[in-house]
DNA sequence: TATTAGTACCATGCAACACATAGTACCATA
DNA sequence: TATGGTACTATGTGTTGCATGGTACTAATA
C-alpha cells in the first residue's frame, strides 16, 4: 500500500548512508550488515543489499576481500576505503540537515 | 557531484511529507510553500513543486481553490484533505521510524 | 488597443535508487 | 553423487525529485 511505497522512497539515499555508517568500525560480511541494520530496526534482505554493495565498491567508496568459512562458501568482508569515509562525512552533514529542516517545518506550523 | 544528487535521492518521500506538513494549518498557495520550506532550508523550486502538488492532488491527499489576486494572476490555494490529514499522520510515523533507526546505528558502532 | 513584464501554473522526459525475482556457486553432510 | 544451507550475482521494474520548455492571466505602459 501507499505507506510502504512511501517508506521505500524514504530509504533512498539513506540506506547507503546506513550501510557506510554499519561499516565505520570494522569490516563485516553481508549477513553481518543484515544484523546490525535489524537490530536498528532498518529491515534490509539480500537481494537489496548485494547490489547496493556492489555499487559502492564501484563507486569506491568500500573495498572488499575474501574470506574462508568454517561453515559454507567464502565471504566478502567490507570495509570503507578513505573516499568512503570522506563521503560518510558528508552523508553526515546531508542527512543532518534533511533533519533539521524536518524539524523546523514540524516547529513553524501552529 | 555525487553528494548532491545523494542529496536529491535522500529528498525522495521526504518532500511529500514536507508539503502536507506545510499545509497542515492554514492553505497556501504554491510560492507561499516554497518560501516556507526555504526558511526551513529545504529549497525547492517550482518545476519540483507543481508536479508533486498536482500528484498529491490526485492521489486525494490535497483540494484546491481558486482565488483572485489583485497583483497578477488568480492563485490556486491548497489544502489538506481529511485523507491527507490520516497520511501525514502515517508518514509522521514513517519519518521517525527511519531517524530512529538512524541514530540507533549511530550510537551503536564503536 | 496592443505590447510587455511580472507572476502563476503546466507537461514531460530523464536519472537514480530500493526492491523483487530468478539464478549460480561453494561447502558440509549423507 | 545428491542435497541442504549459505553466500553471492544479474537484471528489470516502479517511483519520485528534478530540469527544461512551455502556456496563461493580470497590470502597467505606450
Amino acid at each position: 500500500m501507499k505507506i510502504e511505497n512511501t517508506k521505500a522512497q524514504m530509504r533512498k539515499g539513506v540506506l547507503e548512508y546506513c550501510i557506510l555508517l554499519v561499516l565505520d568500525g570494522k569490516p563485516l560480511y553481508a549477513s553481518d550488515i543484515i544484523e546490525s541494520l535489524k537490530a536498528a530496526k532498518m529491515i534490509v534482505v539480500e537481494g537489496t543489499l548485494y547490489p547496493l554493495l556492489t555499487r559502492l565498491k564501484n563507486d569506491g567508496l568500500l573495498a572488499y576481500r575474501w574470506e574462508e568459512s568454517t561453515q559454507g562458501p567464502p565471504r566478502k568482508y567490507y570495509e570503507l576505503t578513505d573516499t568512503g569515509r570522506t563521503f560518510l562525512g558528508e552523508l553526515e552533514g546531508s542527512w543532518t540537515e534533511l533533519v533539521m529542516a524536518v524539524d523546523k517545518i514540524k516547529s513553524n506550523k501552529a
